[in-house]
DNA sequence: TAGATTGTTAATCGATTAACAATC
DNA sequence: TAGATTGTTAATCGATTAACAATC
């Protein structure tokens, strides 16, 4: 794990390693850093001074080999241990990143969901749903370190006083409402309204 | 509408409002900048600036009369028709973001919910959860202009070549697939294992 | 008035992109 | 070799924050 990479950086490399894996041409070990530019819309430039930060070099004329690189950015971003997460009401936006989470190459686990409503213990692949009232204890034991929060507003203020009470260490937190957190906490918000009134913006401008 | 409003300034706009619709204190006519700003845990300088971009102006003792200024940031980024929004398979976090647009106060209006899974035609508040095949119908009949996108990967490109055939403008993706839309439509991604692969890098790190 | 806040410019900070020498 | 790509620095761009004159 490195020091001191830029935020933009962590995310990108997240980036480039999921689309190599997901890299069709099998036969191919190398990939050119225009080449993975253009599969991620960006620049080529970004990508070079990215893997300069990590200390990834590659072959000037063969360009990157693709499974050292992979094996680069792991080293990079992630933590030794496998880390859990849980989705605490978010129905299908799990789902929708699920597939990823069973790939081996990553140290990121689903290990549970809550819901506000009804459904009580069902299975959506191998990960069990819980009653949102089972929240602390099941984060207890589960050791679960990473929550995404996407609960209705009401919610959020308990939720999170309850949250604080856990191992957790980070939320990714769509719930539009200010969470009082120690510091220990790493929360990143992503406020749904506000993008979707900037979309809104720039649809009836540009 | 402003022209040439910067993306974040937009953003933010969004948020001085919504903010503001929920201050508590009924009886204050006026907010201070930096009054404000602690609400949001923002620079007061930021709040100041694109307020100045809006060409709203306050007064040097009372501050910024809330009501004008809710007004004014609604002059400034809302388009002059409601749109309709519709939340292509996204559970909960519609559920958590739908209070604020029973506000009178918003032009965006949730007009539908999809699902790849089972349940057809249910409701949920006041808005119908339709099965997933009948989406490019129910868009172009509610003449629907944004959307939320969370499907599983394996959906996204089936469901993002039904959208291009219909009015919608906006999309916010979270499908971390990259979407082939014509220019007309303007899409924000979201890469919600890209945010997690962060939030472990920073709680392992800082 | 004295003190505090606004409006606005300038400075800072960080992120992106361009440029190009070194390399093979 | 000639041509293309990497690694890295410098330039650019945009966003945030500091500073402060003007104001009442």
């Amino acid at each position: 794990m490195i020091k001191d990479l830029p935020p933009n950086t962590v995310e990108r490399l997240s980036l480039y390693r999921r689309r190599l894996l997901n890299y069709p041409n099998e036969d191919k070990l190398y990939i050119h850093s225009h080449k993975l530019a253009h599969l991620l819309k960006i620049n080529p430039a970004h990508i070079r001074r990215d893997l300069m930060l990590i200390g990834f070099t590659g072959d000037v004329h063969k360009g990157y080999n693709i499974q050292n690189l992979i094996d680069k950015i792991g080293k990079a971003i992630d933590c030794k241990h496998t880390q859990k997460v849980a989705f605490i009401g978010i129905g299908d936006l799990g789902r929708a990143v699920a597939d990823h989470f069973n790939q081996k190459e990553t140290k990121l686990k689903i290990a549970a969901t809550f819901r506000t409503s009804k459904p009580p213990k069902t299975q959506f692949q191998e990960v069990t749903c819980y009653h949102i009232s089972d929240m602390k204890k099941v984060l207890i034991k589960e050791n679960i370190e990473l929550v995404v929060l996407a609960v209705p507003r009401s919610y959020a203020k308990a939720i999170s006083g309850e949250i604080i009470r856990t191992k957790v260490k980070g939320i990714l937190n769509f719930t539009s409402v200010h969470l009082n957190v120690p510091d220990r906490i790493f929360v990143e918000d992503y406020d749904v309204i506000a993008k979707l009134e900037k979309l809104s913006f720039f649809t009836n401008t540009a």
